[in-house]
Formats: C-alpha cells, structure tokens, sequence
RNA sequence: GGGCCUGUAGCUCAGUUGGUUAGAGCGCAUCCCUGAUAAGGAUGAGGUCCGUGGUUCGACUCCACGCAGGCCCA
C-alpha cells in the first residue's frame, strides 16, 4: 500500500477549484491589485499554464500603480551612488512604433538594474516639443500649404495649436511607455515647449553669444522651398533621396580679346540644375585638370582631356591639350544676360573642387546657389546674381519666368538653350539629392542671412569631449562619430519659423544686438515685469527696448531655433538651471547613461555633446549605447512614409511586453539593423517564456501538494545530491555572468546565458528530479529538491527583473512576497544577487557535461535501433579517456536512469566497437613542420589506429617517417577518433562512444512491460480527469502475459499510479466496476483498464 | 563619390587569438519520450561561410579589390 505519510501529506492539498486564485489574480477582481494573498491550503498560489500573458502583466501594471513601486524603487536607493540616466526626448508629433519601444527597453533594462545595485537612479521623462513636424501637423489641419498663410491665420492661434497637439502625441507615448514597463517618471517630465525651459536655453545661447560663439553670417543653406526656412546639416543628411534631374551640357562660346565670338569654340559646361544658369557669372576649371580642345563637326569644345570621348563620341578629335590654368580669364558668352552683373563676370576661374569624374570638367558658377560657387565667387571677386525670391520663384527680373518655381522652370531653360544653339545635350541623370526631411520637397541650395553657433571655433573641444565617452558599439567613437566631429561644420541655429524656441537675440536699427538671457533681463530692459510672459511668438516679438548702445529700438530678430538644440539643452533645461536646482545641476551633469538608435549621431548625441563642449569643455554623457535600427520583414527601415511601421500594440496584446522585451534583447546584437516580424515573437514565448512558466508552475504545483513551506527548511549545499549542486554551480556562475555584462550594457549575450540556463533547469535538473517532487517518502532528498528548484526560481526572478519586470515580479511575488513579511514587496526593490562563490564548482559542470553528452548520445543509439526509452536494457558500455572516465564515474546513477540500463560499463578503449583513425594534429604540428605539413598529415594517416591509441595511452612516442627522417609525436599532436563497426547500437563522437546492449531478457522484457503498463494508466488516470494526488481503485484486464507481470511487479505498479487496490483479471471485459475505463494496447497486447477514484 | 556597419542552412542569428568534420533556434521529414504537455529529446535533409585575388603548411577568420544591403556624409 502507499505509504501513509505521503498520503497524509497529500491530503492538505484538497479542495477547492485548482485555477480559481489564477483567474482571480489575472483579472485583479478578487484581492486588490491582481495579486493576492495565498489561500489558507495552498503555500503558493497556484499558477495557471495557460496564462494569458497581457492579462498577467496588466494586473501587475495595476499593482505597481496602486502600491507606487516605482517610486519606491527609486527613493529606497536615496542616498546611495547616483547614476544619471537622461531621457532623450522622443518628437512628440505621430503615434510610436514597435522600433520606438527598442530604444525605450534599453533604456529602462540598465537603469533598473543598476537601482537594484544600489545606485539612486532618477528617471526624469522628457517631451520634444518644437520644431517643423508639429507645424506641419498642423498646417495639414488647417489645409494651409503656405507660409504666409500662417501669418493670415495668425501666430498665436498657430502655436496654441502647436502645444494641443503636442500634448495629445504625448498621451500615447505615456501609454505605450507605461504597458511596455518603461520606468519613467512621466509626473516630472521636462517639455521643451515650457517656458522655464526655454528660459534655461536663452541662457545657454547667451551665454555662447558672449563667448562670440552665436554669429549671423550669409551662407548657402540648403533650403526648403515649402516650409520657407533653411536645414542644418544633420537635417539634411535625414532627406537624402535618389532622384533623377534633367543634366544638360551647355555651350559657353569664347570671346576674343575685343569681346568678339571667336569662331566655333565654345566651353564645353555641365550642370544639373539648368535654372541656376540664369544666374551664371563664372565657369570654374581645375588649375592643374588637362582639358583638351576637340574637334566635333565643324564646331571646337573644350573639356576636360579624360572626358572627350565619352562626352562627345567617338568621332571627337583632340586638336590640343592643356592645362587648366591656360584657361583662366578667358571670357565667355553667357548663356542669359537678363540681369547685369554690378562686377566684371563671364570669365573663367580656378576652383579646387572640379574634377574630371563626372560632368565636362568645367562647373558653372552660381554664387547665389552653390557652397562652392559661393567660396569661388568670394575668391574672385564675382558678382551674385540672384533673381530669386523668397519663395523660390524668379523675380521680374527674368521675364520669361518670373513667378515661376526655378525647379518648374528647368523645362522651359532647357528649351530656349536649345532654341538658340547652346544646348549641346541633355539626359536625365540620377543621383542622391537632399530632400525636406519633414514634407519631402526638394531642397535649393540659396544664399541666406542666418545665425550660427560657431562650432568649428572650438572643434578641439569637441574631439576632446568625445575622447570622455564609451561609445557602445565602440567604432562609433572613432569611425561614424569621430569622422562627425573631425569635419565638423558651423550648425545653422536659425529657423525662419513659429513654434520653436525664439531665438533671444534684439536688434536695433543700427545693428547693435544684445543677446537675452532671462525674463528678468529683458523686463528690465523693457521697463516692465515680464516674469509670466510667454516666451513664444508671437508675444517675445511684441517686445521692444532701447538699444543699450544707441538708444534705438531694439526689436527681436524673426527667427526661432533648431530644435536640436532645444534636445541638446536637455542636461541644463531640464532644471530650469540656472534658475533653479543648483543641487541638481550639480549631482546630475554629466550622465552616466544614455541610449537611442544610430541616427542619433547627427542628432542628439551630437546636440548634448556640441552643447556641453562649448560650454564646459566636456561631454554631457560618460556612456552611450547606440542601437541598431529595427527593419520591417524585407530589411527596410521603419518609417511613417512608408506604411510599414509594426504597431506594438499588437504585440502588447497579444504576446506580452515582456515577450516583447526579451525577443528584442536576445535576438540580435543590439548594435545591428534587425528585421522585426511577430512571428519570431511566438518563438521566444514558447522558447523561453513558457519554458520558464511551466517550471514555476511545476515547482508551485508540487510545493502546494506536499505544502512545502521553504524556510522551515535548511539543508546546506554540502548536503544536497550532485545534481542539486550542479544546477546551484550553474546558477551563481550565471549571477556571475548576468551581473557583469549589464555591467558592461551587455543584454544580448546575457539574455542569452539566462535563456541557457533556464533550459538547463526545465530540461535537465527538473526532469531529472521529477520523482524527488513526485516520490512519497517526505525525505530529505525531496526537501533538497524543493529547496534546489526554489532557490533557482526565486534568483531567478531577480536576475529577469530588468529584463521582464513583469514575469519576474510575478514569480517573485508568489514565491517570496506574498508569503514572507521580512522580504521588500516587489523584485523590484530587492538589491541585485551577490555571486556565491563557494556555491561554484566548475569540476562538477565538466563532469555534468560528460554525462549529459553520453545520454544524448545513448538515446540516440536507442533511437538508432528502435529501443524504446522505457524498455530497461541490461548495460551501457562508454568508451572515453580518463579524465573523462573518472567524471562519469560520479554520475553512474544519472546516466544510468536516464538511459534505462542496469549498469553503466566504463572502458578505456573502444576497440571491440570501433576502429580508429589517426589524424594530426595541425595546431601543434603545423608550427613544428611548416610547408611539410602535408606530407605529415600522411604520414599519420597511415598509422594503424589501434596501436596508435594504445602506444599513447601507455604514453609511448609514435614515430613518424617524414622530411627523410624519423619524428617522435606524443598525445598533443595526434587526434584518435573512432569509426563504427557494423552490429553494434552505438553512437560515437570524436571522443566518446556509447554502446547500448541490446539482448533483452524476460526480466528485462517484463519490466518493460510494467513501465508500459504505468504508462498507459497514468494516461487513463489523466483522461479521467483525476488530480496529481487523487487515490484509485486500478482493475487491469489482459491476457495471461499482463497477468504474470501485475502478479510479479503489482505493488510497484500501485506504487507509481497511486492504487490503493489493483485488481486483475485475465479476460477481457470481465471486471465490473464504475469508474473510468479504456480500452488500450500495450506492447501489442489488448489490456483494458479501468481506474475510480477513491473518495475521502 | 566618400565613411561606418552588415553579408554564414529555407528563415532569424551565433562563431573566442587563423588550426581537426562551421554551429543554435525556428521551419520541414522521420522517430522517441511525456502526470511540467499549447512542452521535451534524437536523427535526417538543407552551406561555393557574398565573389575574386593575395598572405600562410593551413583562411569563415588576416590583407586587397569588387558585389549586395543598411546607415551616415557629400
């Protein structure tokens, strides 16, 4: 009979529906929160394995909220070390993506895990408000497509609407930040659009305006025709697109000395963009370029020497060559002459930047419209032409197409070359050309007044700065980075916009600016209290002052700034600084920690660092992760644009943050582009989630059953079984690993080793322990076990905790929590493991890896030859070499069971199962014989491998005849594997062999039954619907064969299904009883078996 | 055109200083196991390690030049 104790101790697990505390905690209804307390019978609530994941975080969402731990977390570290984390502000215009939530998590996975090591972490939130995309938003709205039309409109009513629809944005991103378990503190989040802030950033532009660092200069911009406004560079390099333009070579006929035409000779001038030759004052050559005279028909080009047959044909013949300086002053006959130049143009000049690998040549000049056009026009002293208003149409000056867009005009230009002889060819011509990053207009470049922050002044500094900061990845750091800053550019600040920070700088009539830094300063200025102004247009333009220099009025420039800059000024702005929080100025600048995707580069890394540099002269941050971007499912970046941006809600929904959270930790190196689809998300629920899931609700299952309670227990590790020794060893080595690559903003590999150890818990400790839980006798192998596998769930829960705050939360809560007062209630609040040292014992993971690899390999000779698992076989014979020998020797009882063999037989060498083969070692050898290598390796090939294993293993020499002479070789330089022999079930590894005998006799054949038998009632027993510990009454009908085994191994069969009685009978159909009954074949035999429960 | 990154199985990705027979997961096929079961295990099919040269006894690995993709810059 079964024994009494168990049976008692089952007992307490009675009554009550086994999934109701589940249903109740997922649906937070029952206890306040989501989580509950345990029921009186139960040691630990019962855990459902068809949780629905969403349902479990979101009560858990809700517990968090009710009980603050948030912010419990972050004020329990007060005092401690502080660890600066920045939030880089997301652009607060659209809904966020799935690639939004990538950055968001990594955000959050080191900050959390450093609270947990003790460090104070703020979390301080932060809105980008300004800036082009929420004005287009807008204009969309209100259908304006223009930028007078926002005057009409009126700029106070614009930018109110600006800031309501920032605030709308802001609410989905508080959402999804919320549901993905992004710790922020959204209550005290910065907005870029609050006036203190702004305040804080018109100091900081003052401050550089003292220093002469904040200058107006007219440079040629690149400039949006539609939003009526200039791009900084790391704007442009966000609209870079592959276009095709109109490319036309065009004639620039020679005059002679008394500015006649000479006969037939033209330059020979290539542009892409025709409508710029309107205003056309130069032709520029390359001073050492060989340009050639050729002869085409009975017309003379000249262009440069490499490019005459693919520019003219074959039929072009070279009359004469020169160089390029031979060219200079010569003057040409302008394409248009609608506008008269106020200097002597039309000439040829000398530029450093042609070049012969694209075009004629020689470039055409057009100051007003070119960065180099410009920097030539200034060094000869040329006229700029520029018939071209504000909107980018011509001017009257151009009669035939004034009024038109110049880009519209092309067309028109190209025909009316043509018409008069000097179009020469045109075709179309692709290439990259930059594009409104925001409305995706095509950019002009145009030669404008705006204000700049003199970066290239203290470019050193800058270099200096970035020298401070870990860049993850590293190359970032000297490659993408580092080239940035090495040809670094002066960052155009101004925006001829509305909703931006204004640009605080007053002008008066006679040019004196005054840049202002505070509400105060500019009350005072203006002789009156302006502390509750809004710092916006349209009411900071509405004030004027006197000119501290000369008594005229000053009023505010037009412009507003980039806003880059607003995100750069974060580290000051963020506190009103220095207004306000001198202290937190001082105890949070720099950060230790920030993180965003590769973009960023450009953007906001750079913002912080140009900020702080020239300011402070270093960096604003000591460490930066950069992320790879997410693709969609074809390798495509994300984008609005394109429609192919994955909502995360979907995922949220359907899978989980946490499944989400882990898929984008562990899949890929961080650093790289990702291709995202939902579908890989499935894989790590199943891979990993649940692996882990069904553990806890194993151990729950089983601890309730026996109503194990783990602190009433104390069994030292000394005193555990090997196996719960080596899963302890397992696990303080992973506390080790997983400490030290967060450490390191590491959560790719370490996701992956907890991901690797989780399988080694499920699919070795546990399986191998299952009948410790399962086996009656309360011994202190069980509580062991009990004790092993809930010491690893509950480290467990703290290692995940950054990673899946969720599912640790709720593993922690059940396991530790809700059960003992003394513990902090969330994982959250608990400090971060310490490795146990003592607890590692690398000799028992070899020797764990040795008997695992030999199971694996015994099973797949049983697989081989079609031996089931339950069939008990009689040995299993391993051939392996010492070392390894004496590791397996510990683990016989391990192997043994796993494998089903009644003995494990342990051999030095393989020979009655194998032969051998000798190879070299080249790793040894190589070095030692060099380009006779070869010869070698024959050498050793054709050795006779048994005598080879066995002079080594006695460690004698192997002599080798190579290179004419006789080579000792020991064990380190030859490698001795083994080859099957036919009629054997072995399986082999370079190493290992494993045979498996394979004669069953009746013992063995009738014990194979018993475990069949067993097999097929637990089954009966489940299909019953009985519960793990429910006693039965067991009726097994068979022929005689079944009867002779229930005859000779009842007791184990009761033993293993929990019978308090078995009743046998040898025909079938025979027994009459209630109950559950199924008719079953069991190794080929009809048996029918029929199980009724017992009744308390 | 320049810079950085990437290219390994049908898919998603590992691969330590150059060294034996290049791995995992998913998917597919066959089989096994199972009172944790929407799991687990074994085996198999599936690879010109993007290409071409070079260095070397030996290259997925180092070098050069290409090709393709991504990002960034012109």
């Amino acid at each position: 009979m079964t024994g009494g104790s168990a049976a008692g101790s089952r007992s307490g697990a009675g009554g009550g529906d086994v999934s109701a505390g589940v249903r109740a905690h997922a649906h937070g209804d029952a206890c306040g929160g989501g989580l509950c307390r345990h029921d009186e019978a139960h040691v630990f609530r019962p855990v459902d394995t068809g949780q629905r994941f969403p349902a479990l975080e979101e009560g858990i969402l809700e517990w968090w909220r009710a009980n603050r731990i948030f912010e419990k977390s972050v004020e329990l570290r007060r005092g401690g070390p502080e660890w600066v984390f920045y939030e880089g502000p997301p652009t607060a215009n659209g809904k966020p993506g799935a690639h939004h939530v990538l950055a968001r998590i990594f955000k959050d996975i080191y900050p959390r895990f450093r609270t947990m090591r003790g460090h104070f972490v703020p979390r301080k939130a932060g809105w980008d408000c300004h800036g082009l995309p929420v004005e287009l938003e807008i204009e969309k709205r209100l259908g304006i497509t223009k930028k007078d039309e926002i005057e009409t409109f009126g700029i106070a009513e614009f930018n109110r609407l600006c800031r309501a629809s920032v605030a709308e944005n802001v609410d989905d991103w508080k959402k999804m930040t919320e549901r993905i378990g992004f710790w922020m503190d959204l209550d005290e989040a910065y907005w870029t659009m609050n006036d203190d802030y702004i305040e804080s950033v018109w100091w900081i532009l003052a401050e550089m305006w003292k220093q002469g660092l904040l200058e107006q200069d007219h440079k040629v911009v690149p400039y949006c025709p539609r939003c009526g406004t200039a791009l900084s560079s790391h704007e442009l390099a966000m609209g870079y697109k592959e276009v095709t333009d109109p490319s036309i070579f065009v004639r620039f006929p020679l005059l002679d000395a008394e500015g006649r035409q000479e006969d037939g000779t033209s330059l020979l001038v290539w542009t892409t963009t025709p409508w710029t030759l309107i205003s056309n004052v130069a032709a520029a050559v390359g001073e050492k370029v060989v340009y050639a005279r050729a002869r085409l028909g009975d017309e003379h080009l000249i262009l440069g020497a490499d490019l005459v047959e693919t520019v003219l044909g074959p039929e072009a013949v070279v009359e004469e060559t020169f160089p390029g300086s031979a060219l200079v002053g010569r003057r040409y006959r302008p394409p248009f002459e609608f506008v008269t130049p106020d200097k002597p143009a039309w000439r040829v000049v000398t530029g450093d930047f042609v070049s012969t690998d694209e075009g004629s040549g020689i470039v055409h000049i057009a100051p007003a419209f070119g960065a180099d056009d410009m920097a030539v026009g200034r060094a000869n002293d040329l006229p700029v032409v520029m018939p071209v208003d504000e909107e980018v149409r011509f001017t009257e000056e151009v009669p035939p197409y004034a009024g038109m867009f110049v880009k519209d005009a092309d067309k028109a230009i190209i025909r009316d070359l043509d018409d008069v002889g000097l179009l020469f060819s045109s075709r179309p011509y692709s290439h990259n050309y930059p594009h409104c990053w925001r409305c995706d207009t095509a950019l002009i470049y145009y030669a404008k007044a705006s204000w700049y922050v003199r970066t290239t002044k203290r470019k050193d500094a800058l270099l200096a700065a970035n020298e401070g900061v870990n860049w993850y990845p590293e190359h970032i750091k000297h490659g993408r980075f580092g080239d940035w800053l090495e040809n670094n550019i002066d960052w155009s600040l101004s925006r001829e916009r509305y909703w931006g920070t204004p640009l605080p700088l007053w002008r008066c009539s006679n040019g004196h600016d005054l840049a202002v830094a505070s509400r105060a300063e500019l009350g005072e200025l203006a002789g009156r209290d302006l502390s509750a102004l809004e710092l916006h247009r349209p009411y900071v333009d509405d004030i004027a002052f006197p000119c501290r220099e000369c008594g005229a009025e000053a009023r505010r420039v037009p412009e507003v700034i980039d806003a880059w800059f607003d995100s750069g000024a974060m580290p000051i702005a963020q506190w009103h600084y220095p207004f306000e929080n001198q202290e937190h100025w001082n105890d949070r600048f720099p950060a230790d920690f920030i993180c965003e995707a590769i973009d960023q580069t450009r953007g906001w890394f750079y913002s912080l660092i140009a900020i702080s540099a020239l300011l402070y002269g270093h960096s604003s941050y000591k460490n930066v992760v950069c992320l790879g971007h997410i693709l969609d499912g074809e390798g495509r970046k994300m984008s609005k644009r394109l429609g192919n941006v994955v909502d995360p809600w979907a995922v949220l929904n359907e899978q989980g943050a946490d499944a989400l959270r882990w898929y984008l930790f562990t899949v890929s190196s961080p650093w790289y582009a990702r291709r995202f689809s939902p579908d890989h998300i499935d894989e790590v629920l199943r891979k990993f989630t649940l692996t882990l899931w069904n553990t806890y609700s194993f151990f729950t299952l089983y601890a309730n059953i026996d109503g194990f309670d783990p602190r009433a227990h104390d069994v030292p590790a000394s005193e555990r079984t090997l196996l719960d020794r080596w899963i302890l060893s397992e696990l303080h080595q992973l506390v080790a690993k997983v400490t030290h690559g967060l450490e390191n903003y590491d959560a790719f590999t370490t996701g992956r080793a907890i991901s690797e150890f989780v399988d080694e818990l499920s699919n070795w400790y546990v399986r191998r322990s299952r009948r410790r839980f399962w086996k009656s006798e309360e011994d202190a192998d069980k509580v062991a076990a009990y004790l092993t596998l809930y010491e690893c769930l509950e480290m467990l829960s703290k290692l995940c905790a950054p990673f899946m705050p969720f599912l640790a939360e709720e593993l922690y809560r059940n396991l530790t929590a809700e059960r003992y007062a003394d513990v902090p209630e969330s994982v959250h609040l608990c400090d971060w493991p310490e490795t146990d040292t003592a607890l590692i014992d690398e000799d028992l993971s070899f020797r764990m890896g040795i008997a695992r690899r030999v199971v694996n390999m015994g099973r797949a000779a049983r697989n081989a030859s079609q031996l089931k698992t339950r069939q008990p076989l009689a040995t299993a014979i391993v051939a392996l070499d010492e070392k390894q020998a004496t590791a397996l020797l510990t683990l016989t009882d391990v192997v043994c069971e796993e494998l089903n063999v009644k003995a494990l037989e342990i051999v030095a060498t393989a020979g009655e199962l194998v032969s051998y083969l000798v190879k070299p070692n080249y790793r040894t050898l190589g070095p030692r014989f060099g380009k006779a290598m070869p010869e070698v390796a024959a050498a050793v090939g054709a050795l006779d491998g048994a005598e080879v294993d066995r002079m080594l293993k006695a460690g004698e020499p192997v002599p080798v005849q190579a290179l004419g002479a006789l080579h000792e070789l020991t064990a380190d330089d030859l490698l001795v594997e083994t080859e099957e022999r036919e009629g054997f079930a072995i399986e082999r590894e370079a190493d290992l062999v494993v045979a498996l005998s394979t004669e069953l006799t009746p013992a063995l054949r009738q014990e194979g039954l018993a475990r069949e038998l067993v097999h097929h009632i637990q089954n009966t027993r489940k299909a019953a619907g009985l519960r793990i510990e429910d006693r039965i009454h067991l009726i097994v009908e068979g022929p005689a064969e079944i009867a002779a085994v229930l005859e000779e191994v009842g007791e184990l069969i009761k033993k293993e299904t929990l019978a308090v009685s078995l009743e046998a009978s040898a025909t079938p159909g025979g027994a009459e009883a209630g109950g559950h009954r199924e008719e079953l074949k069991v190794n080929g035999l009809p048996v029918v078996v029929t199980v009724r429960r017992v009744e308390a």
